[in-house]
RNA sequence: UGGGGAUUGGUGUAACGGUAGCACGACUGACUCUGGAUCAGUUAGUCCAGGUUCGAAUCCUGGAUCCCCAGCCA
């Protein structure tokens, strides 16, 4: 299927390729093994990296193998399910590439709601109801008028058996009554529900008499109020992966001790029927195949919906796309293409191994597609001011050639505007050079890229601050475009824009949202927000207030200067570099020559232009200079 | 003496009884009109203890450590 370099396989492959030569998932009607797999997202929050493992597993494995994926909605708990979450996952699906039947790419825009072949865990209601009173016909399922207290208690715990209840030993007639009547909402919420009758006594607790059906009058977000009772996340959504015939079933860790209970409902409800149809129940149902696999963890950022929200209410970002967000929508916000994250999927792999990923392999990703792909342009993020002396005068403007991008020659080349006041990045220059800087100091000569070798021959300074802000230099005419006809060499370029002509724009730089590694390490966090309040003026004195900030401390460890807006300076026939360059979502992105690859932010207007920066190029200078 | 899962360089992932490999990171060097990219190289690993075997990351026994489970959430 794949002309990359063979891959080892996965572990699930091979599940995948062992049942396919079985025989095990049947065929198609051409006669490829038969493989079905599906991303099934609970509407309730939006989708983050860690979805995107999922899904680029799920689809691509379809995809790999010449099967089916579905994108299925697991909308079971109408109290926490918006229609907001459902638009913006179908969006971001879509976006990372995902295919399913009967989409439709017409509305292929993020944010533009299009649920065309789009399945729904709601719409399979009305089957689950007649499977449960099919399990309360086989004495499997009872009415229980506990409470939820009561079920609680009567569970026991991980190492004491729990204890049956009384209405455990209702008749089949009485529970078939109760149920219809739950299901007509005769009863309030909470007052009862549909139990299986397992094994209060099982050393696997969801085997202890899992509750199927609980009592909810809320208005579902598809099926308003047509229900008034609503499915258990166990006891739906293995049906929902039968009905649809899903061959391989996959999900993360934590589901591995419910497989059982799946297996069981499956169980159940084929007991009594038959392949053939003929017995008193009917056809067996189809009973796929549970996987489990670890989930994506990532080193400084958080990945839980919980805190994904409190971080958004909190007002700690500014929304769930912001770009320091795992989110894919932050992810994309910030630039990052759909591309190097299913690379970055695919790199990662797949296995049971529950370990944390670095960062650094997500920005590499990331960097390794754009290095390819994003037209170089020159911006001065941090701009300090040169005055080239001996240019003649500032009405003089020579246009000189650059290239779009070194790594795509059919991006060819645009013209950049050369005066006699430019900017140049603050970075570039410094008074008192350390050894093996390369770049602008007095006395010192570098190359400006793609125009001339200048040299600095004295500084102005701010007398209140001692701050440099201007640089005063010599230009040598002889070596424009960039080479000295006498051979002499320059250790330095910088990149720099022509004051007269440059644009504005507002820069966003984003570092790492948390400034550890793993921010749940809250060990010294804790101990830093305490000692951080005690000298200042109301410091909490109450439990409660101390108890809260224990309670999330991991904020603690955000990051101060994980947003940085500077005012730049951007080369005016930026548009031109950025336009050769086509992306599969229209977002406009761009390597700004040694500093970094950003992209057009959505706060731009005609008249403002906004950047983030997705990922800085690696900055070999920095490192060596932070070391000594 | 509750049940389930896991453990290979700093990080992740291969090797399925027969040379412990790959990627990211880190470090050297080469090259360079991006201190980018590229190229070459170096570093560093089988959780522990026994056993089986000509041979063990792999099989067996025992132990250690980590993760998950006591929602009418998913």
């Amino acid at each position: 299927m794949s002309d990359a370099p063979t891959r080892s396989l996965n572990f699930i492959e091979q599940i995948i390729e062992a049942d396919n030569a079985a025989k095990r998932w049947g065929a198609w009607p051409d006669g490829r093994p038969r493989v079905c797999t599906r991303f099934p997202p609970e509407p309730n929050g939006y989708l983050h990296i860690g979805h995107a493992k999922s899904i680029c597993l799920n689809f691509g494995l379809a995809d790999r193998y010449g099967g089916q994926f579905n994108l299925r909605f697991d909308d079971t708990n109408p109290v926490k399910e918006e229609q907001e979450y459902v638009d913006s996952i179908i969006a971001d699906v879509r976006w990372l590439g995902a295919r399913w039947p009967g989409m439709s790419d017409a509305a292929a825009k993020p944010g533009a709601p299009c649920d065309a072949g789009v399945v729904y865990a709601s719409d399979y209601f009305g089957q689950m109801c007649e499977w449960a009173i099919e399990l309360i016909k086989k004495g499997k399922a009872y009415v229980c008028d506990c409470t939820a207290e009561e079920i609680r208690r009567a569970r026991g715990t991980l190492t004491r058996p729990g204890a049956n209840c009384a209405h455990r030993e209702r008749t089949i007639h009485e529970n078939a009554e109760l149920f219809e009547r739950m299901r007509k909402g005769e009863f309030a919420d909470g007052s009862r529900t549909l139990r299986a009758k397992i094994d209060m006594a099982s050393a696997n607790l969801n085997l202890r008499d899992p509750v199927m059906y609980r009592i909810l009058h809320s208005e579902h977000h598809r099926q308003g109020d047509k229900w008034c009772i609503y499915p258990m996340y166990d006891w739906a959504h293995g049906f929902e992966d039968s009905i649809e015939g899903i061959t391989h079933s996959i999900c993360t860790l934590e589901f591995e001790n419910h497989r059982p209970l799946y297996d069981w409902f499956i169980g159940a409800v084929n007991d009594g029927r038959t392949a053939d149809g003929g017995g008193p129940w009917g056809k067996r149902i189809h009973h796929p195949q549970q996987i489990e696999f670890a989930r994506l963890n990532l080193s400084y950022t958080v990945m839980s919906k919980r805190k994904l929200l409190h971080l958004v209410k909190g007002g700690h970002v500014g929304g769930w796309d912001d770009p320091r967000m795992p989110t894919i929508s932050g992810l994309r916000r910030r630039g990052v293409t759909p591309e190097s994250i299913r690379t970055f999927c695919e790199q990662i792999g797949v296995a049971k191994f529950n370990g944390v990923i670095e960062l650094q392999k997500l920005e590499s990703c990331i960097r390794d597609d754009l290095n390819r792909r994003a037209p170089r342009v020159m911006a001065v993020v941090r701009p300090l001011k040169v005055v080239i002396e001996n240019w003649p005068d500032e009405s003089k403007i020579d246009w000189l050639d650059a290239v779009n991008n070194p790594e795509d020659p059919s991006a060819g080349g645009r013209k950049v505007p050369f005066g006699k006041v430019l900017y140049i990045e603050r970075d570039d220059f410094l008074e008192t050079p350390p050894k093996g800087y390369f770049r602008l100091a007095p006395g010192a000569e570098v190359r400006l890229r793609y125009a001339y070798f200048v040299r600095c021959t004295s500084v102005v300074k701010d007398p209140a601050t001692g701050e440099v802000t201007e640089v005063r230099c010599t230009y040598d005419p002889a070596t424009r475009g960039g080479d000295a006809p006498d051979g002499r060499k320059v250790k330095g370029t910088i990149h720099w824009v022509s004051a007269a002509q440059a644009l504005d724009a507002e820069v966003r730089l984003y570092e790492t949202l948390f400034a550890k590694p793993d921010p749940e390490d809250t060990d010294d966090a804790a101990a830093e927000a305490d000692s951080a309040t005690m000298p200042g003026a109301g410091a909490p004195t109450s439990a409660t207030s101390g108890g809260a900030a224990a309670a999330e401390a991991w904020l603690a460890n955000l990051n101060p200067n994980s947003l940085q807006k500077v005012a730049a300076k951007i080369e005016p026939n930026w548009h031109d570099a950025a336009k050769t360059a086509t992306w599969s979502d229209g977002i406009t992105r761009v390597q700004f020559e040694r500093v970094g690859y950003f992209c057009l932010d959505r706060d731009s207007t005609a008249s403002r232009l906004v950047f983030n920066r997705t990922v800085t190029l690696k900055d070999s200078w920095a490192k060596a200079a932070g070391k000594s």
